[in-house]
DNA sequence: AATGAACGCAACCGCAGTATT
DNA sequence: CAATACTGCGGTTGCGTTCAT
């Protein structure tokens, strides 16, 4: 196949290198209003100098909300282990079978830990044995063929992580949840589409996770996009002809939206456990949260976020501090 | 307390596959 | 049908953090 291939983005006029609060919330914010149809473009049409792969990258790999974060439990490692042993290296294969996790981080798992375990288990060949008879997807093994493991295979993983609140939903207004999750599944596999879009009302049922009211996540969001000194740029209007845009309205009740995006705020600081540090600060982290925070001062600043009067420190601290953020996970 | 080594993770790079023109 | 554009995947790297000395 020769193709002879342009490169993705003009290199040197693309920011690398990790990604900061303000380029995250400008991100996300964009694709919350618009999509994400073509990642090209995204950058540009964002106001972002970020290439389009990079984007695509942190959106799947960390700000996507159904993303989860945080150790991973001895079940998903060993779903990895056991579909490891029967797809090999192919990670996003793997990470269909897991919900909220994504090929980079269970390639990183595999890499760091797992298969070093395996090495040590490999020397004791009873634990070896061990994870292979306690194996229920062993004949895989056998018999590798993707596609019946693509039938049979039900994550065997409790659809929350134990030591986090559920957050799968965070920031997706209600009706907006449905377009940006077939947004995102559109492309993902069939598996994962039935794992996310089914899981939340499961969660919903069991009366735990998702009494987050959703109607401040619009608020929220609202809020988010109201923020946004990039918000309006040029390529983005058409868009919001065809009613995409929440945040038209926003101004008629401003107060109150912010009122209650701010009890929303709140709770869900209380979920998080987040409540009682000063000034936004992570409990997990001091020093690296203060860090943070001053870099996310450094740069709202230079995007001129800080000036605006309706900015609210909070807000931003709050979101310097969502699971996604990779700085904060393990909450 | 300081320093170096090891580890873990986020992000980048380049190739392959698919869709579009 | 070929060329091009774009997305997705897997391998790799660089940096920050943690641990050991």
């Amino acid at each position: 196949m020769g193709r002879g291939r342009a490169p993705c983005c003009d290199k040197s006029k693309v920011k690398k290198g990790p990604w900061s609060p303000a380029e995250d919330y400008r991100l996300i914010s964009f694709i919350q209003k618009q999509g994400h149809a073509n990642w090209r473009a995204l950058p540009k049409q964002a106001g972002l100098l970020r290439c389009g792969k990079s984007c695509r990258l942190r959106w799947i790999n960390y700000l996507r909300p159904d993303v989860k974060r945080g150790n991973f439990t001895p079940e998903e490692e060993q779903t990895i282990i056991n579909l490891h042993n029967a797809l090999g290296n192919k990670w996003s294969k793997i990470a269909s079978h897991l919900p909220g996790r994504t090929d980079n981080e269970i390639k990183n798992v595999w890499n760091t830990h797992l298969k070093k375990r395996l090495v040590i288990g490999n020397d004791d060949a009873n634990c070896h044995q061990k994870i292979e008879t306690s194996n229920s997807f062993t004949s895989y093994s056998a018999s590798p063929s993707p596609s019946s493991i693509d039938e049979q295979q039900e994550p065997c993983i409790s659809p929350t992580h134990p030591n986090a609140p559920n957050l799968e939903n965070f920031g997706q207004p209600a009706e907006e949840t449905c377009s940006l999750d077939s947004c995102i599944n559109s492309k993902a596999s069939p598996e994962v589409r039935k794992t996310t879009t089914e899981e939340p009302k499961e969660m919903a049922q069991d009366g735990n996770t998702m009494e987050i009211p959703l109607e401040p996540d619009a608020d929220f969001w609202n809020f988010l996009d109201g923020l946004d000194p990039m918000d309006k740029p040029t390529e983005c209007q058409p868009q919001q002809e065809h009613g995409v845009s929440q945040s038209s309205n926003f101004g008629e009740n401003q107060q109150e939206d912010v009122h209650e995006y701010k009890r929303w705020l709140r709770y869900l600081e209380n979920e998080l456990g987040l409540v009682g540090g000063n000034d936004g600060e992570c409990p997990q982290k001091g020093a690296g949260a203060e860090q943070q925070q001053q870099q996310l001062v450094t740069d709202t600043s230079d995007d001129e976020m800080m000036s605006r009067p309706e900015f609210d420190p909070a807000a931003m601290a709050y979101f310097s501090m969502w699971p996604s953020s990779p700085q904060n996970f393990g909450i």
